[in-house]
DNA sequence: CTGAAAGCGCTTACAG
DNA sequence: CTGAAAGCGCTTACAG
């Protein structure tokens, strides 16, 4: 209705402020003003002023597609997560992930493009969009063996950071991953503390790195201690609550005499957990029990569940780290953490 | 080393083509290209013959930046958690949620921007970066009442879907939700018919929709069946699995003689269902538990949780469809989903 | 139906 | 230290 609304305002709303308006209401060139949005370097001090309130008055933000256009820079990143990762997507351990990089990101201003290559379909059409140049680099999350997507994007020579490493790969990406070797190990040394000897494991998929390190560690702690590899006590997992419960099933039949089971994550060991229920057997009583990632499930579980921690903010924190120093040329490196271990009551 | 493969190949990786060298292998100049890019209007069959053969034979992909530059649209969207959703981003919904808008956006082959507004900060810096134009529309994932960044983005005009009914705002931006009233509702006739008569409940925060209209839904319900309500039976939680456990004690105290509660989520009712068995009471015998969410807590909870199944996978791909549509210029419009009873064990 | 041309908002050598 | 100018890759009236 009024006039006043429909023109100032309204039309300063359809068109953002550009560098051009900033120049101006600076009383200097256009040139000036990019110098100083970009770091500032040769610029006198009164100039950069100028434009700094110019900036403030104006509220101007930088257009990033024109800066895109001429840097040939997206400055933006994706969060790719591969289709075999289905169960991680429903794991909390992937919110803790998620949002650790979104945070880290965040504070360098660079937004971060969620895409899940779930069909054959999608996976090509992604692998067009990033080799494409719409984003600088990629977070892969993608554990198990043979994803055809790093060597896609190894070829395209996109700065790639996984979580985990990457198994079964011409070209191992750069990569951010805890100890699992180690993590085991803890698990291990500590069950063997408690006096237990029948020690059993439910590993997960051997096809990630997860899976076969863990139970590395598993073997290599039981024989450091002397205690006999026993077949009969290992059962493969996918790392899903039912496999978990299977696991522990198959296992009571294989072991009777078993008395701690260590599960290579919390989901499948609060698996476990029912099963040993339902058999009657107590925890930690009849069985101790120790579990992996720390995620939410384990202080939730009956009984809270001792277990591993991964620690999820350090992981994405260095993802993000490392892509960008990729990102601005530097050579790749790879990142092993720390595990802990978080004693609760099941053992 | 080799001198064939720094040439050629190499450097037309660092510079992909160009609706320029699509024109020229097309024979046929760039505004044409262009328009078979757009929809293909004006062009004659033989010239998009042509141009299609170019794309293929070139592997053109177009440059957003460039093309977002001219028409002043990012072709992006952004999905925008808010600081108070904390809780959300640990429940299995999120993810749904998530991934379901991920999908749906990847058909129209638009990228998901993540964001979360954690930290004021962090809010300001969103709020500028989004009404800078660099996002076509927002996904937003904010039930708590009053959040101010549903009014900065309804005075910058942009295009907003939220999840759930925002409460305490000025202008309510369009919606999708599931019928919250309806489905306690559901869950109350399912209880009623089961005999019961003492039900209680532990609610959703009260400031949020979910708090609100299922409390609606259960105290109707209650009337209709000519039950007076008493407010010994009613508590509030906040969608935690502690407060659930804390709701459920405190009912038992207040209501010693309650044979039902509606908890209005799924991990609330999980904890519902541990203070219970703490109680000695056992679930549906002494007491039928109905949760709200159908989670993949449900189906994990012991016993099998009986529940109101959320349809996550609509809701997402209707915020989806309502906020291109908003994008495109058609009027807002909101949607209300049904919900339905699941079966399990606890009712 | 199609081409030539202007222009989107920025960055970056290049002179000075 | 600073300005003028070219150019990033596209779209879109405008003529024809």
């Amino acid at each position: 209705m009024s006039d006043a609304a429909s023109s100032g305002g309204a039309s300063a709303r359809r068109r953002p402020p550009t560098i051009h308006d900033v120049a101006r209401e600076a009383g200097i060139s256009r040139g000036t003003v990019s110098r100083v949005l970009n770091g500032g370097h040769n610029v006198s001090p009164e100039a950069l002023k100028a434009v700094n309130a110019a900036i403030k008055k104006t509220g101007y933000v930088v257009n990033r597609h024109a800066r895109s256009l001429v840097t040939q820079r997206s400055d933006s990143v994706a969060f790719l997560l591969t289709e075999e990762q289905d169960r991680f997507f429903e794991d909390p351990n992937f919110n803790h992930l998620l949002r650790g990089c979104t945070a880290a990101l965040a504070k360098h201003d660079i937004p971060l493009l969620l895409m899940i290559a779930g069909t054959e379909e999608e996976r090509r059409r992604i692998g067009r969009y990033i080799t494409a140049g719409h984003v600088d680099g990629v977070l892969l999350v993608s554990s198990h063996s043979g994803n055809p997507m790093v060597e896609l994007l190894h070829e395209a020579k996109m700065p790639v950071v996984a979580c985990g490493k990457p198994l079964g790969q011409v070209a191992t990406p750069a990569y951010v991953a805890a100890d699992d070797r180690e993590g085991a190990r803890q698990m291990l040394r500590h069950l063997l503390g408690l006096g237990r000897r029948r020690i059993a494991t439910v590993t997960g998929p051997l096809d990630t790195p997860g899976g076969v390190d863990r139970l590395s560690g598993y073997r290599e702690m039981l024989a450091e201690a002397g205690i006999d590899y026993d077949p009969a006590l290992v059962v493969e997992g996918d790392y899903s609550r039912a496999s978990g419960e299977a696991g522990m099933t198959r296992l009571l039949a294989q072991a009777p005499d078993l008395d701690a089971v260590f599960v290579a994550s919390d989901l499948m060991a609060d698996g476990a957990l029912a099963t040993l229920a339902k058999a009657g057997r107590s925890v930690p009583g009849d069985v101790a029990v120790g579990g992996f990632d720390d995620s939410a499930i384990a202080a939730a579980a009956r009984p809270p569940l001792t277990t591993v921690r991964q620690p999820w903010e350090r992981i994405s924190g260095e993802m993000v780290r490392l892509l960008l120093s990729l990102i601005s040329g530097e050579p790749p490196a790879s990142v092993i953490l720390p595990t802990e271990l978080v004693r609760r009551e099941t053992a």
